[in-house]
Parts: structure tokens; sequence; C-alpha cells
DNA sequence: AAAAGCAGCAACCGCCTATCT
DNA sequence: GAGATAGGCGGTTGCTGCTTT
């Protein structure tokens, strides 16, 4: 017997989130960080969930998110890492900052698992795989065993850090992002989009424009200064990760490795370093070496097929 | 042009784990 | 040590928009 379920409560609200929901979820947030789900909607007023309440933040208004378009490398990386640990999307997640484990289990349902399919059934008339592993993409000398890897690092959750003394007021907030919200979805640069999810498309934009338009409050907000890397981890972070790591050469590089302790880059104010800090990696093992070169030569596999460049023509 | 089918994705559900008392 | 509970995760559902017939 599982617990009963959070929201089986009269008047929770289920369904899309509105802008105004969103809105009052990301001041809250803006003002007490993440984290103490179970306070948020009682203290917003939203008729959410609290697990309602975190996962919307967790995969659509944290700062950072990217969605949509999958690129090559992200896809190579994302079947390697699935064919090594399974559906363990949120460990799959950790190497993809940008990434939600929701979209990347969406991504890999609806795209990467047909794929494969046509990859394997090609695969099986140009070249059977060996009868050990039909249904790997790769000779997997570490499925065997438990593969440690960066799963328990904090980096996959830390939902990006917002600065708690960028606002003291959570209704005035609320305010100031309702009233910039229009200049906002004006900017936002896919205005075509019909629906509010997308055409919001990542409302930590939205975040952002507040965040510089609201200066600290009070003295002591002034203290602290955060840095732009505090402010949003995760941005700094993609862009010194993702945006050059075009080549595969640069795919180590795309896999993220823990922050040095006296490094708090990724770890905001927001209670979200507690426990999963505690399985930080140390040096690479043999076997994490091994993934980078085995995912190297995934990759290149997966890129070719993507970009139709290999010898058996490939319609996705 | 309308209907049917399909694909994509946001969100929910239920279970598991970690933490607290 | 046991029970309670919040947070986290993966599977699944259902809605919406697009494509095909």
């Amino acid at each position: 017997m599982g617990r009963p379920p959070c929201c089986d409560k009269v008047g929770i609200k289920k369904g899309p989130w509105t802008p105004e929901e969103d809105i009052i979820l990301v001041s809250y947030i803006q003002e007490h960080g993440p984290g103490n789900w179970r306070s948020v909607p009682i203290n917003t007023g939203l008729m959410r969930c609290s697990k309602s309440c975190r996962l919307r933040w967790t995969n659509y208004l944290r700062p950072g998110i990217r969605r949509g378009n999958f690129t090559p490398h992200e896809e190579g990386i994302i079947v390697h890492l699935q064919s090594l640990l399974g559906n363990r999307w949120a460990a799959i997640a950790s190497y993809h900052p940008q990434r939600t484990d929701n979209d990347i289990k969406n991504y890999w349902n609806t795209h990467l698992k047909k794929k494969l399919k046509k990859h394997q059934a090609i695969g099986a008339i140009f070249a059977p795989p060996p009868p050990s592993e039909p249904s790997s993409i790769i000779p997997t000398t570490a499925s065997a065993g438990h593969v440690h890897l960066h799963h328990d690092m904090p980096l996959s959750k830390d939902y990006g850090s917002l600065h708690p003394a960028a606002c003291t007021n959570t209704a005035e907030a609320t305010h100031q992002l309702i009233a910039r919200r229009s200049p906002f979805a004006a900017t936002d640069g896919d205005s075509s989009s019909s629906s509010y999810a997308s055409s919001m498309d990542n409302i930590s934009r939205l975040l952002c424009g507040f965040m510089k338009s609201s200066p600290p409050q009070n003295d002591a907000a002034a203290d602290i200064k955060p840095s732009a890397t505090e402010i949003n981890p995760l941005l700094s972070f993609n862009q010194y990760h993702m945006t050059g790591a075009t080549t595969l050469s640069a795919f180590n590089d795309m896999l993220p490795s823990p922050p040095p302790p006296q490094q708090p880059a990724l770890m905001g104010h927001s209670g979200y370093d507690e426990p999963r800090q505690q399985h930080q990696q140390g040096p690479l093992s043999p076997i994490e070496k091994w993934l980078f070169e085995e995912a190297e030569e995934q990759v290149v596999d997966l890129m070719d097929l993507s970009d139709g460049c290999c010898s058996v023509p490939m319609m996705f």
C-alpha cells in the first residue's frame, strides 16, 4: 500500500497551468527559493498540490531550460546513456543540464525509440547484432554490473538558483511580473506559437527580466550581490559546456563534473545542496572512461544516421 | 472541406526513498 | 527502530495540433 495521493483534497486544481499561476509560483520561488514544496500552495494561495508546483518549476519555469530540437549530439548521448542506465531519466538528464528528465523521457518515447528501431531493423539486415545483446546498440561490458555515473550529483535538480533577496514581497513581485508580462511575451520570439506553454517558451526569460529590473529592496539584500552565476548557474554552466561543445572531442566536456567543494556554483541558497552532494564524484572511474570512449563512437554512429550521411538511407 | 488518425508533450498518478520525529 | 511524511522518479494518460485520407 502506498501513501494516499497528495492531491486528493477537494478544491485542488488540475490541468494546464495558467500564466497567472506561473507568475505566482515564480514570484514565490524568487523570494523563498525552490524547496519546501508543501508550503508553496499554502503560502501562495495556489490551488495546486505541492507536487504539481514542483513539477511545474522543474520542468518549465526554472531558468536555463532549453526546449525542443534535440541536436544529434544530444540524441547520441541520450541513446548511449539510456542503453547503459535504462530508463533512469533523471540520471540521464543530469548530463543535460538544459534538459529536464520529463523532456528527455518524452523525446525518447516519441522520437528516439522509433529511430533506434529503424536503426536496429536496418542493422539486422545489414549487420546482424550478436545474439547476446540483440536489443542494445552497444556491446555493453558495463551493463552487467551497476554503473555508477553522475546520477547522484546535484546538478540535475539544482533548479537554478533564484536569489531570495531580489524580491522581498511576493504580492508586489507578482504585480510587477503581471505588469511586465505582455512585453516579454511580445519579445518572446515565438509569438506565433499557439499554446501558452510554448509561447512562454521559458518563463525564466520573463523571470530574468524581472530580476534585472527589481533592485534589492533592503540593505541586507544589497549586501549579498549575487553573481551572474549565482543568479542563473545553469545558464552560465551551459554557456561554458554547451555552446562550444559541438565536436565529438568535446563530448567529455559535456558530461559535467561536479563542482569543486569551494565552488558553490551550482548550489544556490535553496536547500538543494544536501543529499545529492554527498555523492559527488572523484576522478573518473575506469568504467566512466570506458563510457566516454564508447560514447564518442556511438555519437558518431547516431550523428551519421541523423545527418543522413550513412551508407544506408534513414527515413525518420 | 471535413473526418480520422497520428504525434507531441504537459501533467498526473502511484510507488520508492530519504529524512524527520 | 518504527512510523509518518515530503520529495523524487518513472510510467502513463489525455489533450491539442498537425497530417493524411
